[in-house]
DNA sequence: GTGTGTGCAAAAGGTTTGCAAGAAA
DNA sequence: TTTCTTGCAAACCTTTTGCACACAC
């Protein structure tokens, strides 16, 4: 359980104003003890359920999208209408289990390096992501 | 070159009426000797530009969703704004060019093949894809 | 005071839907 | 004739934008 001044901490470090809304955020995306995947639309039910606040659509996508860039925030490549966000920064992979639209923590450690024997002239790659698709047997 | 009778014996086959807008996309689609990658957009596109024709935007997403569902075509998992399909139905891997917001095949002989140490209790796997993310150097 | 951040409403962009007209069986 | 398909426009949903006001420093 981190504290607000930790946030504030935080947030100035990487040149981010602690304002009132940008802490909010931090308690709801932070302040938990397991991987929270979520949309857009989960994080504002969240807010109002969970601290009972409203905070404006424009400034969630801001935040989250200057969480983001930090590094605080990863984005998940389901195909989905739209976009998934994950708590969990390191470098992971994930289920997708299409019975229940869930999307499934995959440890690190539970994947073997992969190796990709080719690559693409003047471009650099910036991330390997696995998506292991699942069904009820 | 397919010729347009085993395009209306396919779709036949699939219970899919052999209508004129099915069979110019067929066309458009699976008449090509490399892979096709597209955005509902670029498909509109190549439907105006190669054969000078107008099907309307309606349409294009009803038969994209049909062949998909048919298994003709595949939705592959970026994070995007808009969905990709590809003609390339069987398992393999992508780079996504984050630059370009082009998709790129990676032949399965190019990737090792990726072990997964762990399951889900009920599940059985259905798909195992990598995404190799790039952007320009 | 200066520069950022916020909130609102409007706009944009992709996708879906309802329905009447048209084509296939 | 019956059923499926098409096309159009409107609706929908997520995301972005412009701008005035408020807040952090």
């Amino acid at each position: 359980m981190l504290k607000n001044n930790e946030f504030i901490d935080k947030l100035r470090s990487s040149g981010l104003r602690p304002t009132r809304q940008r802490l909010k955020l931090c308690k709801v995306l932070f302040n938990r003890s397991t991987t929270f995947h979520f949309t857009i639309n989960d994080l504002k039910k969240q807010i109002s359920e969970k601290l009972n606040e409203k905070i404006s659509l424009a400034t969630i996508y801001n935040t989250v999208h200057a969480f983001k860039k930090k590094g605080y925030l990863k984005e998940i490549s389901v195909n989905s209408d739209k976009s998934y966000f994950d708590t969990n920064t390191k470098i992971h992979h994930h289920f997708f289990d299409n019975s229940t639209k869930e999307l499934i923590d995959i440890n690190e450690n539970q994947v073997e390096k992969i190796k990709i024997n080719t690559s693409l002239p003047g471009k650099k790659i910036t991330s390997v992501e696995v998506l292991v698709k699942v069904e009820n047997k």
